[in-house]
DNA sequence: ATAGCGACAAACCGGTTGGTATGTCAATAG
DNA sequence: CTATTGACATACCAACCGGTTTGTCGCTAT
């Protein structure tokens, strides 16, 4: 009971301090990138201070990294993992989940505001700094397998064409997909991000058989 | 004589000044993004000082309008619309301009490496400053119009089926192709390129009539 | 000849920013 | 009861970076 008092009381729990620390970075980094992001934005967010933040993280970049790790790949999992393994109908599940993807998580103006967490922070980081490369890399690669792994059910289900190739299509489909939200981004318009995806969505109904 | 001896010594030529200082600006700022350009960086490179830099531009935002406006719209223009108006096959050189884009204008790693100039800005600073997102708008929607009217030409031609909506086409293979970049560039991977483009090419191909 | 001006150079300034050193305090172990 | 440790808070710093101020030099018009 003393213990409760006193955890409630002095809001020491380690283990949720760093997970305010995560989810204010990653915001920071969401709409400023990682370089634009300040540390100082991060500790006024948490309402925590420099000393905190440096007992959880050894420096930026680390921050930066775990941001990658613990929020932006589990969210790419969720995203997309989930609503697409064991859909009964691959292709359509899949056409459904890149036609709500502006509701997604965030609401619906974040996605048109600031675009795609993985992909922003792709394309500002990768040239610059290795380490980000390489979790950002891992995490189109879980995307695309993800989305080529239900191609390849949808091609098992004579859904789509038996001469269609699934890693290159996923692989095209997920690019597709980042340049659409990039269009809609810089337009701020979510009018452009529907016309853009309608072209990707007659994309993917090419695969089909012919009838 | 006299004259050209002494602008020669002094080095003396302020409209050559400027264009060295929005090259250099330029490249760090293709390399670097807006924000992580250093002004110190564009005076390191064109051996001037920042007295000089001052002199030629208010102040770093000023710059970095000015490289989107006198360096990279251009180069859109001098890359898409000049290579596709005009062209006898209008389907077949789209086709061509995309394929052969990564060995365009920077020469072939520049592309793979740093990404698309345009894009490059537009994710990084269209959330972030109206100025600048205007002007990549501008540019992305010449650009559009350049891809939309090769189609439209192409569709007269009977090159591609009547009831495709160009103006739509266009914009997404305007942002497929974004897609494409950004994802080999992620994946620091030529391979990766021309997989994803095959399936931009695919797409193109789709809209023609079925046989 | 010289006054004025454009094109720079050089030194400097002040706010910002990532990072550090030190202190505090409660919980726990011995 | 005391020593230790984990979880922070406070204060501070050195480097960086955009921007300003002041100075210089040569060209040109009068």
């Amino acid at each position: 009971m003393k213990n409760i008092e006193a955890v409630a009381r002095s809001e020491r729990n380690p283990d949720q301090t760093r997970q305010r620390i995560l989810e204010a970075a990653f915001m920071a980094m969401y709409r400023n990138g990682f370089q634009g992001m300040r540390l100082d934005e991060v500790i006024a967010a948490t309402r925590l201070t420099k000393g905190a933040l440096y007992h959880h993280f050894p420096n930026k970049r680390a921050l930066g990294y775990a941001v990658v790790d613990e929020c932006i790949i589990p969210t790419v999992e969720a995203v997309w993992l989930q609503p697409l393994k064991n859909s009964a109908d691959p292709l359509q599940g899949l056409i459904n989940v890149i036609e709500q993807m502006p509701d997604n998580e965030h609401k619906p103006p974040e996605m048109i505001r600031y675009g795609c967490p993985l992909n922003n922070l792709a394309q500002e980081m990768s040239p610059l700094d290795e380490g980000f490369r390489q979790r950002l890399d891992y995490a189109f690669r879980v995307w695309q397998d993800v989305i080529q792994e239900t191609l390849e059910r949808a091609q098992q289900k004579g859904h789509i064409r038996a001469d269609v190739n699934c890693d290159e299509a996923a692989t095209f489909i997920m690019a597709a997909l980042e340049g659409c939200i990039g269009i809609a981004k810089n337009a701020q318009s979510m009018e452009r991000l529907h016309v853009c995806n309608r072209g990707l969505v007659q994309f993917i109904l090419s695969l089909q058989p012919q009838k």
